[in-house]
DNA sequence: TGTACATCAGTGAACGCGCGTTCACTGATGTAC
DNA sequence: TGTACATCAGTGAACGCGCGTTCACTGATGTAC
């Protein structure tokens, strides 16, 4: 929706951007650095000022990219599941606490991997953080039925983004893969939808 | 059950580790500075190390404190509880995720209040939140039937530190609390024993 | 088609600051006789 | 009871390092005529 012909200088800074949507989601707010991203984007810490007013700025706009990125990541996992006949919500579930999103947290949900430093940022970067987590509530949401009670959303949502992180504290191995099993089966056998497809 | 001479020096340690658990749990990990806590304590940075290796045991031994001082606060709402014939089980997830738990971080529990960031620390740090989170799982275990499947604690944990997470991210206002209102109202239809006081 | 100039995007040195860590030193407490 | 000495707990200056930010400058791209 946006397809103007964009200048080199946009291009650069969707590159700043994504670059630092990665590394935070792997190394939270405090790992990323400005000349460090620069530096992988290939240039030198310089210019970043060019791009952003402040660090802030670009911590803000990362956290909006990181959620886009891993919201189109669940809809390419529902809409893959779906040729399956599998229901969104089961789709959903089983993406969001796969060994997989165990693994990498640098290319899933931003949510999961920064909500404990969200109420430690600035003003601006945690009113971003409110409308990630609002946004992971909508996804839910649009998993769920209809005539499903409003509070429903929240309440899958916490446990999703709980599980992952216990799992992940508890580490990458058996016994965080055997809490992430625990919990999809919970939440499929409980919320699921019982009609054929999901809404 | 420790009640022997204690030192100056070990009176002292004491209170480097107490005032850490209460910022780590506030500022989180980067938040423990070695000068401020020893300012805090009412000494000087240069003593430090005549108590800790480093930094990082610091961390360790704060993290620790700060589950036992969270442990015990929940054991003594449940405690209370339990003169007024409230369950277990009830009196952990109305303390858990109360309002007061919302706004006041610095006294609650480390898990909520580290766990995205527990996957960047080194691995003593790690292994001393692995024994946070599996501690926090048998304290939840302990409120439940004990014929409730062994995977009901982790979901119940889960569910807990998610929605306090999400509620904190949201904001210590009405949207926070209406959140953790949702998700209290869900564990406690779903998973209080039905017997009257619970085990 | 070519020349002159302006703008753009990025460079790299420098600044101030905070932090973890080290270390020679000091004053207070405890012990020996 | 008093004196001399050793140990203990904490002091404060200093170090090296990384970080966010600023800024004068440069080479490349684009525009005017």
């Amino acid at each position: 929706m946006d397809q103007a012909p964009a200048t080199r200088k946009q291009q650069t800074h969707e590159r700043i951007v994504d670059t630092a949507a990665r590394v935070l989601r792997d190394g939270g707010f405090q790992g990323v650095g400005v000349a460090d991203i620069m530096k992988r984007v290939g240039l030198t810490h310089g210019g970043f000022y060019a791009h952003f007013p402040s660090r802030d700025a670009l911590l803000v706009e990362a956290l909006e990219r990181a959620g886009q990125d891993s919201r189109a990541r669940l809809l390419r996992s529902m809409e893959a599941g779906q040729k399956k006949s599998v229901s969104r919500f089961r789709a959903l579930v089983e993406s969001y606490l796969s060994d997989r999103h165990l693994g990498s947290a640098e290319s899933g949900c931003p949510v999961a991997a920064l909500a404990s430093e969200m109420p430690r940022q600035s003003d601006a970067v945690r009113a971003a953080g409110a409308v990630r987590v609002q946004s992971l509530g909508a996804a839910v949401a649009a998993t769920l039925d209809a005539d499903a009670p409003a509070e429903t959303a929240a309440i899958v949502a916490s446990q999703l983004v709980g599980a992952l992180q216990l799992a992940r504290a508890l580490g990458d191995n058996a016994k965080g893969r055997r809490h992430l099993a625990a919990v999809r089966t919970f939440l499929l056998e409980q919320f699921e939808p019982r009609l054929p497809k999901g809404r």
